[in-house]
Formats: structure tokens, sequence, C-alpha cells
DNA sequence: TCCATGCGTTCGCCTTGACGAACGGCGCTG
DNA sequence: CAGCGCCGTTCGTCAAGGCGAACGCATGGA
């Protein structure tokens, strides 16, 4: 659980988005059509501050909603061609390396994929909401949902709805590719 | 400005969530630890939630809380190798294609890189926040903070801040990447 | 059939957030 | 050095959100 208490992380976020706008608290407050005093004691991470306060301020900084309560995280991470923990399947000749991910309840999954021809991965359904994104490096592979498949090149690029059933089935030896699985 | 009502869209996405977990609205209520009065009242539009209470209705949903604003939409979409908006660089052979972006203000971009030997593309600081992976498809390239450059493989992946100064230098012909940039 | 259980909605009460006014502090100007 | 303007904070008032209780409605077991 990263139960932070949202009320201090918003409190954070606010000082901070406020700060890099160069914007007084007063001036915040009028664009956004809030009283000054309540935006000092949400600042201050007093209070419980309701939706419509939020967006207005949201607007007033010119920043998305959820950027408010996502905690910013800066770090330079390496992950080498065969390193990461690696993901085998028994279907096919077929390696997915989780490089990326959101830690807790994740919202946007970076994998890298290496495949041989076979029968083809066929994934059920993942979550509903759930978007994939595939490009492919190198070989040749078809993708995308079981019931309309597209023949990727190098290069190539799809994106589909990753709740419905979907395949990535190489074609040629050495295929790789990078997945980005977008969970909403 | 996509001023939709927040409070439509928040309510939309509590009934769909619910709906995905297969859970009564009595149930997250007791769950999330808010009287069902208030949920069912959220779920109808009505009303001007506080953090507290979307906070705990995420925690029980198990979703994050951007979640709740951002609105999910599928569709397939292809783009081939040679197709796409290109942004040709004047500082080196180099060619970065957007094959995604989140529509008004982004949160995570797509890219797919060919660059070719040169002194390589330095990048200011985007904006504050930004967090840039890039996995390399083929060739080799120096990439990351220009304070410590990594020498990365086919195959390698690394993350780093993109509100600092940053680089890709391809060291060999047909370097290829994709590049997903993750603005907080 | 009747009652029990769980569902989602509606109705007062009460706490609490949002507001405006007033306050103390700082910098500039006449 | 008084006066003004803007800053950010604090205080009292009022409306609005959150709560629990009661309601109407389906389902299913005795």
């Amino acid at each position: 659980m990263d139960s932070k208490a949202p009320l201090d992380v918003i409190a954070g976020s606010l000082r901070r988005e406020r700060a890099r706008a160069g914007l007084s608290l007063s001036e915040v407050a009028k664009r956004a059509g809030v009283a000054k005093s309540t935006l000092s004691q949400l600042e201050s991470g007093t209070g419980n501050p309701s939706v419509e306060t939020l967006w207005a301020l949201c607007v007033a900084l010119e920043i998305q909603f959820g950027d408010l309560i996502d905690p910013p995280r800066p770090k330079v991470q390496v992950i080498r061609a065969h390193e990461g923990p690696a993901i085998y399947s028994e279907q096919a000749d077929y390696s997915a390396t989780l490089v990326a991910s959101c830690p807790p309840n994740a919202r946007r999954d970076l994998y890298r994929l290496t495949v041989s021809p076979g029968p083809g991965r066929k994934s059920e359904p993942h979550m509903p909401g759930t978007i994939e994104h595939v490009v492919l490096g190198t070989g040749r592979a078809l993708v995308g949902l079981s019931s309309e498949p597209v023949e990727l090149h190098p290069g190539d690029y799809i994106a589909y709805p990753g709740d419905l059933p979907h395949l990535f089935q190489a074609l040629e030896p050495n295929t790789t590719a990078v997945l980005v699985s977008e969970t909403s």
C-alpha cells in the first residue's frame, strides 16, 4: 500500500505546480475562481477538497487532474538485453520481459518481446479497458485481434483493445517487438 | 477545453468500474467505508465528492485515482513503418515518429526512432516530471542523461528523467529504438 | 404464501468545506 | 516614515456533502 494520505500529496503537488507556473497563491485562486483562503488551506494539507475545487485549480494551473495525486519519481534504470524478469511461454518460443511497470495498480507496462515462429501466442482478454501497443523491431509477425490479425513488418506499430482475444505470432526467426500494455 | 463536467465523467467511471468488478453498490460502499447513499448520489452524477470519498472508492475498486476522470477509448490503429507524422532533426540523421499520444494534455507518448551516427541529438529539459523510456531495437547508441550517457545494445532498455538534459546518439547505421515519453 | 435478505434510492440531521472579511507582514513609492 | 499594494494566513458564517434510517423493490428459501 502506498496509502500515503492523498491530501498531503495533493498539497505538495499544488505548491509545486504553482511554483512551476510562477504564480502567486492569490493569482491562482483568482484564476480558478476559488477563495484564496481555500487554496491556502489546501496547500497546507488541511481540509478535504471537493472535485469542483480541484478541477478549477487544475484548469488554472493547466495540468491534468491525475497529476495532483500521482507521485513523481526520477531515477535512471538500465536493464540489459538479457536481464530483467523474463516470462517464457510454453506455447511458442517466446519471451517477454517487463522493463517498466507502475508499482501497485499498473497503468502502463512496457514489455520487450522476442518470439520465434510457431503457432503463436493467444491471449485471452485482460482487464477491460486495457489497450496494448506493439512496435515491431525485427522480423515479421501477425499481431492484433484474433478476429482480424495484422501482419507487421519492422517499424510497424499497432494498437488494439487488450480486453478482446488477441495474438502475437512470429513469422520469422528472431522477431522482436516492444509492447506497451496500458491498463485503464 | 474539454471542460466536460468532471462530475459526470466520475459518475460514469464509478458505475463502469463497479460493474467491471462485479460488485454491488452496497458492497462497494461498505468496502470503501462510505455510506451507500453517498455512492448512489455520486453514480447518479449528483453532488460534488471530496477527495477522501473518491480515494476510498478508488481503493475499494482497486483502480488509480486518475482513472476516474481520464476517458477510456478502444480502437484498432495501424501505422506502417514509413507512415505517421515524422519529425526530422537537423542535428543528425534522425527521425522520430509519434505513434500514440494522449489527446489534449498528453500523459504518455510513444515514439519510434531511427537514427544514424552523428553528433547526436541533445534535448533540453521537457516539462518537470517527464520520464523517458527507451528500448533499443537495432544498432547501438549512447542514450540517457548528458551527464552520464549509457551505451545501449539491441534489446537494452533505459529510463531517465526527461526534465534534465539528455541525448540520443547513434553509434551505428540503422539504429532504431522505441521511446516512451511519460509526462506526469 | 409469507418472511427474510440484499439491492438501490430517498429523506432529515449534522458535520465540514468554501467563502469573504479582516489581519499581520513585506516591498515600493511619494 | 506614512501610505499603498500585494502577499499569505486566520476567523466566522453559510451552504453543501456525508451519514444513517427508512423506504420500495426484486429474489428465494421455509
